[in-house]
DNA sequence: CTCCAATATATTGTATCCATTTTAGTATTA
DNA sequence: TAATACTAAAATGGATACAATATATTGGAG
């Protein structure tokens, strides 16, 4: 992970989150206490507290006396969440556009470049987690912490909802939306940068396969289509 | 408190929330682990967990080795606070218009009725929390659970700093805006309740007053008058 | 062989214990 | 007397131990 944690439990969320952004755990997969002490050198105390934070960030499911699992946003939930994401980042924008400074410029173009850096070498997780970086630090520049705070917690959830409902392949193609939105936000172009913005967000959710109800956990779904021509046959 | 919590972490949770409302606990105090034990009859795993809930809500401060102590939002933090509601309650609430039912109106309704008889009991901070629900359950209406989830912390946040700046007695006259959104609200007025909305939040954010520190924990701003006189003299 | 019950194992939930850090108190000295 | 260093008490942070619950396994009956 390239992110530098403030605090331990701070980086072991991460490493947490960024195994799901890599899908290396999948929605509906179990989160054993013991064995994520064992991994992180921690007692349950800590994990413990790890795992609800991420519950409260709808990252895991945290269902009493069974244990953590990685959540599973329906279809629904990720339209949802789209929703809450244009509601804040349209509406933030014209802020954003107010309070840029070159070095917030500076600091937007350099996650872009990264960003751009990860599409091109194939690093799928990298890339989602830049690109939500992106977000983050682009609704920051309007010097509002709680609307900040509050994205945030969406991105992580659309990064999670990204892993899970994207086409693999996709997403690794660069485009210039990130970088289109800078340059007019730098330009103090408000009425652009909503456009841009707009676009951008429906554009990212429209590239998501909502409708395929995408179960890898549930092996009758996985398995259908052989058992069925199996038993027509 | 009136509310019916789901579990007892809800319900401590509510208890800690509702001592700031009614400014038993007031911003700086400290909550000192091994009393809320005692109060409570549960150990400091749970008081623990409880205080990292309320932190993440911005309800209370944790200080590494130090304490948690009630948060005190500035002036500016405040005001953020309200440029966010201002941008989720008015973006949301024509989506509010399309989706409310007969149901949700007796909903909102009856809240209103229950914060009306607060009010003029003098029950301040039943009064604050009231209002602050009925802003959560209208949110709710337009069937987006992470915006209401977002308000909801917005929502305790602004709680908290109501019962910080808002100037005593003040609040404790009933002012139609609430059923007023209700009633613009059930009749579908997408255009009139925006309107309703905005001048009801600026309204809530201009009765604050956010001019004067407020500091009733620091001794120094306290007696700063009575210090200055005795120099001058 | 399959289904169900009983038992055993494993996992979560809470309380308690120990270590570390902070805070309060006290005494000593300039 | 005021300031500071030192000591003692208390509070927080983390790990562990114990209790409650859920899951897995085994044994038996149909």
């Amino acid at each position: 992970m390239n992110e530098q944690a403030e605090t331990y439990d701070d980086w072991i969320y991460d490493q947490v989150f960024g195994a799901v952004l890599e899908q290396r755990l999948i929605p509906g997969a179990k989160l054993k206490e013991s064995e994520l002490c064992e991994v992180f050198g921690v007692s349950r105390t800590i994990i413990r507290r790890i795992l609800l934070r991420l519950s409260l960030d709808k990252v895991v499911e945290l269902r009493p006396n069974k244990g953590a699992v990685i959540a599973t946003p329906a279809a629904e939930d990720v339209r949802q969440i789209f929703a809450a994401r244009r509601l804040l980042e349209i509406g933030i924008i014209e802020d954003t556009c107010k309070h840029c400074t070159t070095a917030d410029t500076q600091v937007l173009k350099d996650i872009v470049t990264r960003e751009n850096a990860a599409i091109q070498s194939g690093d799928r997780s990298g890339a989602i987690r830049l690109a939500g970086e992106f977000h983050v630090q682009l609704t920051g520049v309007a010097r509002n912490k709680p609307i900040q705070e509050l994205l945030r917690q969406l991105v992580a959830q659309s990064s999670l909802a990204l892993a899970l409902y994207e086409a693999p392949g996709h997403l690794l193609c660069v485009d210039d939306d990130h970088i289109n939105i800078v340059n007019a936000v730098a330009g103090g172009e408000a009425v652009k940068c909503r456009d841009l913005m707009a676009h951008h967000l429906e554009k990212a959710e429209a590239e998501m396969r909502l409708d395929a109800p995408q179960d890898n956990n549930d092996l009758k779904s996985v398995f259908a289509k052989v058992i069925e021509a199996r038993a027509t046959a």
